[in-house]
DNA sequence: ATAAGCCCTATAGTTAACTCTAGGTCAAGA
DNA sequence: TCTTGACCTAGAGTTAACTATAGGGCTTAT
């Protein structure tokens, strides 16, 4: 199965737009052309867009993302620096798991803070302890 | 206890053109001056500013931070306001942490796809199948 | 009293990641 | 044939969130 760039931006919630700069920026070497320049992909191409995707998604910068790129054409030789690119992606998205956690803490502190208030009719309610009057 | 701005800045792993940042956006409002101009943190302002960290990081922009920061302002009229804004965070929060956890699955998945091939010295261990080949 | 070191404002510059426009090609339908 | 609509490139514009510079003011140590 074969698809255009706007069916691949529906497919994977991206613009026209984002494809076709991602590719200028390198990340598409894989996708073939038809003899007058039009981009045509297949399911692999959309495997591999779901992987950067992905990345993305772990707050990876779009220059890293083609080093990624890169090593995969390089075949075989690269293997290790990819390895070594996940695991460090592993440990940099637990830590954003941690921090989440931490912000949720404050967050669910925050509701329940204000859903006395809100009973109460009044912030005053918590002005007697010094803490977390924001 | 007083603080000056780059004191602040140390303590929150900010710099201080960032702190001067936040304030002409509006975010500082309560900080406070001597006579010639210089800014004055109280430990209730570093709380404040912790807070504000915290709705940065739920990615939220600067703009919606500024929102808070003058309902707060505002008093006890915007309590429901407030009440609102830490509840969508908080299921902002959620959608987030699912989000990491689905990226977690992917990047573990790579991780013994490079494992498995780092091993076998060759990607061509997965070439068998169709999927994955990334 | 003068230089260092911190503070200030206003404003310009940077960076990442898009987002859009202009100008053009090509294929299919009325 | 001619228009519509999808595609293309090159390059300009946008936005958020800083980051830095220029020019100036206090305070403190030599």
């Amino acid at each position: 199965m074969k698809y255009s760039i706007s069916e691949v931006a529906k497919k994977l919630d991206l613009t026209a737009y984002t494809l076709r700069y991602y590719d200028k920026e390198g990340l598409m070497p894989f996708v073939e052309r038809t003899p007058n320049g039009t981009r045509v992909f297949k399911e692999s191409d959309i495997d591999a867009l779901k992987i950067i995707e992905c990345l993305k998604s772990t707050g990876m910068p779009i220059k890293e993302i083609k080093n990624f790129i890169d090593w995969c054409s390089d075949g075989d030789s690269t293997l290790q620096e990819r390895y070594d690119m996940f695991l460090e992606r592993k440990t940099s998205v637990e830590e954003q798991m941690e921090e989440l956690k931490k912000t949720m803490e404050l967050i669910e502190h925050k509701c329940s803070y204000y859903k006395t208030a809100l009973d109460a009719g009044t912030e005053d309610i918590h002005k007697t302890n010094k803490i977390g009057n924001f």
